[in-house]
DNA sequence: GTGCCCTGATGACCGTTAGTCAGTGGCTGA
DNA sequence: TCAGCCACTGACTAACGGTCATCAGGGCAC
């Protein structure tokens, strides 16, 4: 049936069209203030269309952040092969993620809402495995990297990699949002303090605790 | 005018218990989930006084976390005052931290939502100034202990320390938003991660990136 | 070629909820 | 006693995510 195969094409295209015009505007405005209505506005459909491709507002900001995760692996990959040391590419994973966000805000805005929605968001959409899968392959060259470093003899041996780049991972999460807000967060502290210059520390910091040898 | 007092007592009075009602309240289902109605119900009052009070649902629930961020300031003082070292204070600090957002997971998850929503928050209200002054509180007995530390000897001396307690606070609040989600976040991961020992590695970690002699 | 049917698209409509505002009643001070 | 003020009220509005009865038109059987 070539007529089944064209159809199954169409609706791959209309899906990315949709995507499309939600990445389009999610870029303009964030996932909080994407409005379906003018997603459909954008898509040139009526608002029903969107669900008969997404179950719900959230799926279709799921869809967006997978596109958008898909454009860091090949760029983390590339930075991975440059390193010269295990330590070095813990250090590089924290840092081309945290470029990764400077570039895409709204994106991990999304990302840490879903993380802090506890119950309420339903997550078991097709479009929220696939995301999930993404932050998984992110994940797990953080792990590669640590156990690199364990082989080439640059990071301490009595950390158990995998709940170490959790560790990671999940404290880069903080002080980027942190960093993404650094304007009204060091707008209310005392004395001024370089934000950018926190993420450096943090880099840093995470370096020294992993690091085999002392580093003075 | 004794009247004028009364009144001044009434309203404060008033507004307590708006505030008692939305603590409880939130203590059931979460800020996300707080309904004014609900909160006009509880307090025996209609909707619209709420207003009277506070200027949106989101000054509420400030007003609602500054009540519940007095109640860590004095246990962590309690607890600070038993540490025998400035790395020993700044452990402290964190696992205090920790542990009042282990009882007040509601509060910690505003907290994120504020500090993640950019400008979309309007957090220019009077509930939100309290707020934003009891936080630096918090972020001030870091600061300390990193200076305490330095004093005595136990801490590096080339870290600066408000910004080190910023790097500190931030990758401590990802840490928490990471176990606070622990259920659905472990759930997806190739291999069972206990998600507890992440929060005391980064403890560890944090202590030992801060250690001024190297504790092997 | 004709007509039936299925699929995908539509948009008016619904429910929920934050926030508003014209109206009410009781206390105060003259 | 009564005018005026002020806290309070609750029906109302707007905004937005999500639904569903209905429609159009392309494909298939005959």
């Amino acid at each position: 049936m070539a007529v089944a195969e064209r159809r199954e094409r169409e609706r791959i295209a209309r899906r990315e069209a949709i995507l499309d015009a939600a990445q389009q505007l999610t870029a303009e405005v964030g996932y909080q203030a994407l409005r379906m209505d003018a997603v459909a506005d954008a898509a040139e459909l009526s608002k029903g269309t969107l669900y008969l491709y997404f179950a719900n507002k959230e799926a279709l900001c799921a869809g967006v952040a997978s596109r958008l995760i898909d454009e860091l692996l090949p760029v983390l990959e590339k930075n991975l092969a440059k390193t010269s040391s295990g330590l070095d590419a813990v250090r590089q994973v924290l840092q081309t993620y945290f470029d990764f966000t400077r570039e895409h805000p709204h994106h991990f805005r999304f990302a840490v809402s879903w993380l802090s929605s506890g119950e309420r968001m339903d997550d078991s959409t097709e479009a929220f495995q696939l995301y999930r899968e993404r932050v998984g392959h992110v994940l797990q060259h953080a792990v590669t990297a640590i156990e690199r470093g364990q082989a080439d003899g640059s990071v301490r041996l009595d950390v158990d990699p995998l709940p170490q780049a959790l560790q990671l991972w999940s404290s880069m999460l903080g002080v980027i949002l942190i960093n993404l807000n650094k304007e009204s967060v060091s707008q209310r502290l005392p004395m001024p303090v370089d934000l950018d210059q926190v993420v450096n520390l943090h880099i840093d910091a995470m370096a020294r605790a992993l690091a085999r040898k002392e580093l003075s």
